[in-house]
DNA sequence: ATTTGACATGTAAAAAAAGACATGTCAAGG
DNA sequence: CCTTGACATGTCTTTTTTTACATGTCAAAT
């Protein structure tokens, strides 16, 4: 459950609402930890029970304002220094998995699979490069270094996946598997 | 529901059961989606009851074997083609959520922390080199250049992620996030 | 005035995944 | 002969995630 977790990390940066974390997860974290608006509510309502934060303001509209408590601090700690097994460590996406089945599709298929991939995966890269040039330069503050650090590693796999489509267009044999490309 | 094409996708390339399916989730596609092994026989169940494979033999102590039929193709094949949404495309991958909130961290932990990070990479990329030194070389065959792309991509993630810890333990403010290193 | 659309928070039910428990087979070594 | 350990398949319960439903606020444009 690192859900609350990432609740914890955020609000460990800055007291925020339950839509402002909504946003955040839209935005970017969504993509290493996708969660929805409703799990949000729900997780804070069990977080403020269990005191790790609390309600420290109101806002417009209803806005409910949270901040990290003491507890939650260490909760966060105790978590971001617990060694992972290897259950905790692997990761689960989706587009890889499928990079591995390519081979069972026949040519045409596969040809434009492969092309939408690389696509997609040069897009995603050349977003992140975008999002990281408008991160704040001051190196004064950690989460923003966290971030950027994130954000390379993002990049680092979306230039492999654009390379791994890439290069098997032309690698994988043309009939679904049953034969080289040619001598 | 990756889970059922992963199973169809393993049966597409040869008939097998679901012990041996446990097994290639275990040390090789579970870094990617993993699996337990009840969620495998259970899966199995309903896969052959909607007829997408069919129990093709027996073997010693039980063993059941697995074909995947010309339904279940179709279907593999249908998600292989499939358009990923954003939702589809998100990946779920611990490690470098953790990354994000390291900056939480004080000194000592963070460098014990990062260093320990980017060990475990430093490792898992050699690990993976192995792992593809050990694949065969026949480019007849589509499904080991399409593993082959995984682990390309696996090993690309694996050395960014080392990188990114190394390269923040010596960017991050050694105090938890207020101040700079030095000037 | 009213409609549209972003803001803002929730509940309930269904599906998927994780964790714990349970059972039996067969081969090799002591 | 008996024990150990890999082989092999399952069920049951709980937790987590997803999907669908539900309600209300406030600002800006028409």
């Amino acid at each position: 459950m690192s859900l609350r977790h990432a609740l914890l990390g955020l609000l460990a940066e800055a007291p925020m609402s339950g839509y402002d974390l909504t946003k955040r997860f839209e935005h970017s974290l969504g993509r290493v930890w996708p969660v929805r608006h409703n799990q949000i509510y729900t997780e804070l309502k069990a977080l403020q029970d269990e005191g790790l934060i609390e309600l420290s303001d109101y806002g417009p509209r209803g806005r409910k304002i949270y901040a990290i408590t003491q507890a939650g601090l260490g909760e966060i700690r105790r978590w971001l220094t617990e060694p992972l097994d290897a259950a905790a460590r692997s990761m689960r996406f989706e587009p890889l998995l499928r990079l591995g089945f390519v081979w069972i599709l026949e040519e045409n298929d596969l040809q434009s699979v492969l092309a939408a991939e690389e696509d997609h995966y040069r897009q995603q890269a050349a977003w992140l490069d975008e999002m990281m040039a408008t991160l704040p330069d001051l190196d004064s503050d950690g989460s923003i270094a966290s971030r950027r650090a994130v954000a390379r590693v993002g990049k680092a796999l979306y230039g492999a996946m654009a390379e791994a489509a890439a290069a098997l267009r032309d690698t994988l044999p043309s009939d679904g598997g049953r034969a080289g490309p040619e001598a």
